[in-house]
DNA sequence: ATTAGCACTCCATGCGCCGGAGTGCCACAC
DNA sequence: GTGTGGCACTCCGGCGCATGGAGTGCTAAT
């Protein structure tokens, strides 16, 4: 018998212990699952089945006496085929809607509440990506004299997302031309992605040197700043309820881990770039264990998905938390919150 | 002999115990303070002196027979009175020059570099309260179509803060209006604190409700959404390096008390008031221990000060850390920090 | 007033013991 | 050959106990 076309029998029994393993922690022995499920086994037959399950490399026990728990190799097949899919409760549907108040909100606080119930309802960290870089799409910038040497740029994206930038101007430029300025600019480039404006400038730049008036040639100098890809001024991640991961049993004990995940969500940087993997795909991205790359989140998994705008994808939102984790809630807790988003952020406004 | 005017030997004793208490994070006892200080007394006088001291309340004991550890007040005479002023190293120094690097950023990135490197020299959280509210100074108001009941309020503030708001709008007013609305705005309250510009434009609004011409009832309805109080957008405060209280050994152990204590940094709001009541001062502001009123913080002492553009205070900037740490250092870190924010943010730029 | 000495307390550590849970394997039954 | 009962073995975790070290408080002597 191929490991990957497990006999039926045996699935069930997998499927069985990490049910049980994920609702209690320890891990599973013979007896307790001939005894708590219907399987109609010996505890000597479980174990033989457990063996084999073992060596196929679905459990694996923390000691050589104990009782099994899934690897993550374990945890994917259940995933991917045994898992029953969870139905939400009308309250937990009810929870997401982000009604009334969310109206005249920007898109920042809508995403970030919706973070913060989903982290609620599943009882772990709550992330989402927000729009930036390739997503955004140019709606309207705006330029400030602070002062002789220093000149804000805001820029607001389509989806309502405000980015602020400060361009040194070496000779002073006065309210009066920035506001023309920035009417020009936002007559020739609404609608666009920022990719594009910024193409288009450097391409205008470079096409016609001198022939260009100064205010315009002005215009594409400081909008080449404004817009310039570097150092995104912007967070582009929230975190919500982070903690309640960090007081999981599964992480509480060990101080040693427990240090080196704190600083992973304090860095946030690897946590973008997790949520930046699951941007790249439409499906839902799970990632069990070491399959995420990081080290020190081996004993965590990530559930995420991508939020739309008008069927574009903006960003994507979803959970980190122990690899123990109910996953049939987590998959049907995130989709459901990414599709109550996207609704939100689409042109029916709900 | 009064319990405040402590006999100087006494004083001695109660610094040196506390230095190193802070030091080993041990209970000090009498032996090892006769022999690692230069304090000629036998333990049993020092034991003397010690149960003194611990009868007007400055030390007290884990356990009936261990040695002594300093209280809140003990700690409290000690920053008043006892403590030694520690000098920066020149390295210090440096490493909090906000130079070049910061020439071109936002206020909020120059305060968040701040308190980062605070944090990373203090091995304490560092906070920074943003200027907000009462602090703010009209600089600029812009406003963006985003959709027919849609309008995004951007205002940017003397000292460089970006606040944006959406306001709901039940007859859609396009763009060029807008445009027109925000020069009005611009001119006539530039300058002037946020919250006299609400005043004005209350008042203006209740003085002549019909004499004024549409476009210019428009702008003052759409500037009073903009500026309202209530709900401030953007999270007022910086925290960073959190995860470096967190692993202190003085609370690494206790699972409880670590768990509040992960809520209450992620609340933020606790946190939010304490520096805010550091903004109330002057002075560098010293809590220690229960003095700040939350349960959950009564291990942690909150050390914050001032800081200002031109004169003007604009928020707080600090660190919180364990009861049990470097108040000499600490102090001058923050001060120091605080000034070259401050020296950063006003005229001279540095 | 200071100090030496002594009895006492308390904590942390290490050790041994034991019971419980579970496995692996063997031999037996169907 | 597939499933099962039985048995020996392993390992963890909790408990009791002894021990040593650190420190105090008190008393009596200087």
């Amino acid at each position: 018998m191929d490991a990957l076309e497990l006999a039926q029998r045996n699935r069930e029994i997998l499927r069985a212990i990490i049910n049980i393993f994920v609702d209690t922690g320890e891990p599973v022995g013979s007896r307790t699952l001939s005894k708590y499920t219907d399987i109609a086994l010996s505890p000597a037959t479980i174990r033989n089945i457990m063996s084999d399950l073992a060596d196929a490399g679905f459990l694996t026990k923390p000691h050589i006496s104990s009782g099994r728990l899934p690897t993550d190799l374990g945890y994917r097949v259940f995933v991917d085929d045994l898992m029953d899919s969870h139905t939400l409760t009308s309250e937990e549907q009810e929870s997401m809607s982000l009604g009334a108040s969310a109206q005249a909100a920007q898109i920042e606080q809508v995403l970030a509440q919706a973070t913060r119930i989903l982290s609620e309802l599943t009882n772990t960290a709550g992330l989402v990506l927000l729009p930036a870089g390739e997503q955004l799409h140019f709606k309207h910038i705006n330029f400030v004299k602070m002062s002789e040497e220093k000149t804000l740029a805001v820029i607001v994206s389509m989806s309502g997302v405000v980015q602020n930038r400060v361009i040194p101007t070496e000779t002073p430029i006065d309210q009066e031309e920035l506001n023309r300025i920035s009417n020009l600019l936002n007559e020739e480039f609404s609608g666009l992605a920022l990719r594009d404006v910024r193409e288009k400038i450097i391409q205008k730049m470079a096409h016609a040197r001198e022939g260009l008036d100064t205010l315009y040639r002005q215009a594409l100098e400081l909008s080449k700043e404004a817009l310039s890809e570097s150092e995104v001024a912007q967070e582009p991640l929230f975190v919500e309820g982070a903690s309640r991961v960090f007081s999981q049993p599964d992480f509480a004990t060990n101080a040693e881990k427990l240090q080196s995940l704190y600083r992973t969500f304090e860095e946030r940087e690897k946590l973008v770039r997790l949520l930046d993997k699951c941007l790249g795909s439409s499906d839902i991205t799970i990632l069990i264990g070491s399959e995420n790359d990081f080290e020190e989140m081996k004993d965590c998994s990530v559930v995420a998905q991508r939020y739309y705008m008008d069927d574009r994808p903006l960003g994507s939102i979803g959970i980190i938390g122990p690899k123990r984790m109910r996953y049939d809630r987590a998959v049907s807790l995130v989709e459901w919150t990414a599709d109550s988003v996207s609704k939100f952020l689409s042109s029916g406004k709900r």
